[in-house]
DNA sequence: TGAGATTAGTACGGACAAATT
DNA sequence: CAATTTGTCCGTACTAATCTC
């Protein structure tokens, strides 16, 4: 190394190659011998050179070494005595031994029940954006300006202080004016906890309010996410199919439905089946989770939500931003019945504490200017004509043989399969051309099974829509002339 | 009304004093009707006036009559027949009877076992800021004006999108490079996870690693809020002294540490004690979550983590920015043994689908620009002398008879009370005089007490530390002389 | 910043086809 | 058959909000 002989034993320990630069200096050579007194290569009391002497060998100043033995004396791996130097400590021999590494490591993980229950379960859609994608809002015209503004205001003083788990009180406050102004929902702040979102929602109810092998009824088709929640949890899932008429006669624990617009369908709930679910609940000692899925985005007069209709203390009622503004905002609220609230917001301090109060003040401040219905009318009138456009390209297409089963309206349609073509097959060929167009039967539960297709029509340009549509229709007539 | 005759049934749903000028017009139609129908005043069957008619005897125009039709109609409340008319519909009539709300509220709401263990659990402290507070970081001297650029930084167009479960790559990239340039852990991004902070890395593990009945290993004194997500899971809480040796030879499945800083004492355990917890983590299966607690703020050098001073598969270390940077920002990360990744990512999917992108942006920004070490580097200096102005006040004051009892550093210290005076007690009248100031006994697990007080130095002026610790001696010396 | 053009929402009136009685 | 009623279409007028220059 330097014209400074060090100990073979020592020189060997560092080597230039290991010095990474992004490190400081001194904690690559406490790394050096750190790992050299873990390998046992340096075995316990061993006399370490001089920091002067050690430093002069490295070409470094004294002072780097020496805080690099501080280091080492305070972590425990070394013991100094001024005046006779620095001593290697000793420590649990069959720890510092390289060889227990190498011994086998155990295939067995130990993981929870519910764990395994996740593994089972099939990964959730992964994010990455593509063409015809349903469930991505136009990001395109979203107000970035404002956006900004009121993200700034976040960054006020004020906000950075306090962080209630239930969420942001303004913010709170915000969601009542809203869901009572727009869907007639008339709910105190004190309700409402501010979540990432239904599934979250979906999962803080599962986690207090049922128990394992309990019954859950959820929608098919319907979201996979919060079935998965569920199912996670062991409870029993009865599929609800929406293409028939709903009568529940079941002892389920829980009800999850998107009585406004199904998911994918956009099919509502007509008023009487709304309200036997309720009387339903009632009888039975039951919940009712109520997702408001795209109620903004329902054709004409959004019905009312169940929470509206009746006031019941069986009903929770869960709302998202994510769909209105843009998905990686990741913000929703779930309104409680009074008698949950002590629970939830008890239970949520435990699970997360809360979440970051910098988005909820940005999102109430976006509310409270204004921007925010303003923003939702904008997107409402330009889905209308998304939708309109993409629907005119279909009539032009060999797709036009294919029945829109979807309610109008939403942020996405639905053209039902014949069956002779596997929805599955022709979406994992479309994900190979850069579409995300999903499977219907995705969304299915067992026991049911609709061939059809998910197109988004939100965020795609008119130029992208039409190429887009005719590929997807040529792929269509080559798998139904096949079959 | 009109020169127009309708039904009276009909003419008593419309009251002109019901119209509050503030909605539409074929709203309060809509509302009029929907009430009467609700009521059960227009019972179903009931043929309701053509719109024309209604229209004319309203005086108004019959599209607006119609528009209300039509929401009736898209509601369920009504049957329209083309040529014939529009009915009120067969709905549930014990639903639609307004006497059914008074039938007595079922007294035992379902809950789930989970949500009976959190019931039955303290709730933890309330975030209402008070004078010499514990925990709060000094808000004042945080860069603000920074931050709020990368703050806008996040609101940018590509920040919209994407939301990875495990929480924005670019912020996993910068806490990798910290953690190695200041932690000597070496981790892959993939292996961290985003969480919203200590917290819900506890709850994340306690939910994916351990099963009702099992036993977890905590440490007295400790956090309070981490060791009750093991008990509301039903998990058997074995509590580790940390007054004593540490010995382990309990067959838990899970420890939780906070090995570089004990909480609130801020006790380092030394590198033998560390690596045997290791060991028999190895030996018994189990795990060991790591909590780097305070570690920025130790005194000289951090000790290594766990995870830094061997690589075992069984270490989950998790880290939080909400101390360091402000309360409410309320992020942190926990970085994964490879082998939970894929557990924790899908299982995180279903749980909560991810944090907020925004603040994930632009702390990876803050990170990145590295204003986050330079404030870490300011703080550091700024609480050392905080705290030796607090200790030399107390040195001033009948304070001083009692015992330092918490390691240097930090962003708190720990008075030893003699036996003869509560710490809750003291606490309590603190807190009434607007004191934040919290009882050590508090964070003891049962088995243990320790009497002291934990006084936060931090976020308080000089001019405030001075007469508040005047008060606080002056309070300890007449419970003293009570005594 | 502000005046002028544009657009959406509400309310109104009328015409006519389709279905029912 | 005629009378009635809903559903769909047209156009107009006014206001408030938004956009543009």
């Amino acid at each position: 190394m330097g014209p400074v002989l060090l100990q073979p034993k020592i020189a060997q320990c560092f080597s230039r190659s290991s010095f990474s630069g992004k490190e400081t200096l001194y904690r690559w050579v406490f790394r050096c011998l750190e790992l050299a007194i873990r390998k046992g290569e340096l075995e316990a009391g061993f006399k370490l050179p001089p920091t002067r002497l050690l430093a002069e060998a490295l070409g470094i100043a004294r002072n780097t070494v020496k805080t690099a033995y501080e280091m080492l004396l305070s972590e425990g791996y070394i013991e100094s005595r001024v005046g006779d130097g620095s001593y290697v400590a000793e420590l649990p021999q069959d720890l510092i031994n390289p060889g227990h590494k190498s011994k086998k490591a155990r295939a067995d993980l130990p993981l929870s029940e519910y764990a395994q229950q996740y593994i089972s379960l099939p990964p959730l859609n992964s994010d990455i954006r593509k063409i015809l994608q349903p469930g991505i809002p136009a990001l395109r015209d979203f107000p970035l300006g404002q956006w900004k503004r009121c993200l700034s205001f976040a960054s006020s003083f004020k906000a950075l202080e306090s962080f209630p788990p239930a969420g942001d009180l303004k913010l709170r406050e915000q969601i009542v004016d809203y869901l009572l102004k727009f869907r007639g929902i008339e709910a105190d702040p004190e309700q409402v906890l501010i979540t990432s979102g239904s599934q979250q929602a979906a999962f803080l109810t599962a986690q207090l309010l049922l128990n394992k092998g309990e019954k859950v009824i959820v929608e098919t088709p319907g979201f996979p996410g919060t079935s998965g929640v569920f199912s996670s949890l062991g409870c029993q899932i009865d599929a609800l199919n929406m293409e028939e008429a709903v009568s529940i006669d079941s002892d389920a624990r829980l009800i999850n439905l998107t009585p406004s617009r199904n998911f994918p369908l956009g099919h509502t709930l007509s008023l009487s089946q709304r309200l036997k679910v309720v009387q339903w609940a009632e009888h039975n000692n039951s919940w009712v989770l109520e997702d408001d899925y795209d109620s903004e985005f329902a054709e004409g007069y959004p019905v009312s939500a169940l929470l509206s209709i009746c006031e019941s203390d069986r009903v929770i009622y869960t709302g998202t931003f994510s769909r209105s503004m843009f998905p990686a905002l990741r913000l929703g609220y779930m309104v409680l019945p009074p008698k949950l609230v002590t629970v939830f917001t008890r239970a949520r301090r435990y699970m997360d504490g809360g979440l970051s109060q910098v988005v909820q003040v940005a999102m109430a401040e976006f509310m409270g200017q204004g921007f925010y219905s303003r923003h939702l009318k904008k997107m409402r009138q330009h889905y209308i004509k998304q939708a309109d456009h993409m629907l005119k390209q279909i009539e032009k297409t060999s797709l036009s043989e294919l029945a829109l089963i979807s309610a109008p309206g939403g942020m996405h349609l639905v053209l039902k399969l014949p069956d002779c073509i596997d929805d599955r097959a022709m979406v994992g060929e479309l994900d190979k051309r850069g579409f995300g167009i999903r499977a219907l039967s995705g969304y299915c539960q067992q026991g049911q099974s609709m061939n059809g297709l998910v197109i988004g029509f939100c965020v795609d340009k008119e130029e992208v829509i039409k190429p887009g549509i005719e590929e997807v229709a040529s792929l269509y007539k080559a798998l139904r002339d096949k079959a």
